[in-house]
DNA sequence: GCCCTGACCCATC
DNA sequence: GGATGGGCCAGGG
């Protein structure tokens, strides 16, 4: 596979994520073209360059878990509006990106 | 080149 | 619904 290829991918995707909105990993991984590659997605974010200037806070795990040792990341999703529960987690259904608005785009 | 780790996902119990 | 185990892949020691 072309690591590059795949982060470029991630970084575009991510950076379509509309404001007050999150999206999962495995959503990202698939619309890269790469499903099972959850994990790389993972990695492509945190070595992300932030002169990118990626929202990746807007990318969380399969459950609404935000990424952990990063207490940025809630401050940025409230400025969104974005409000965790209790747990700490996204209301994944209340606010997940719709991934079909981004396949009709291609 | 092997082994462990990790911002993960899925099926199953 | 939480917990567990297996699968995935790249990077670092």
């Amino acid at each position: 596979m072309n690591r590059k290829e795949f982060s470029d991918k991630v970084y575009e995707i991510v950076k379509d994520i509309p404001s007050g909105q999150v999206a999962t990993y495995g959503m990202i991984a698939l619309l890269s073209g790469y499903p099972l590659r959850s994990r790389l997605v993972g990695q492509a974010l945190h070595h992300v360059p932030d002169f990118l200037s990626i929202p990746c806070h807007r990318v969380v795990n399969h459950q609404g878990r935000l990424a952990p040792g990063w207490t940025d990341q809630q401050q940025l999703l409230s400025n969104e509006g974005i409000h965790l529960k209790e747990n700490g987690c996204v209301d994944l259904k209340k606010y997940l990106w719709d991934i079909e608005l981004y396949k009709l785009k291609c």
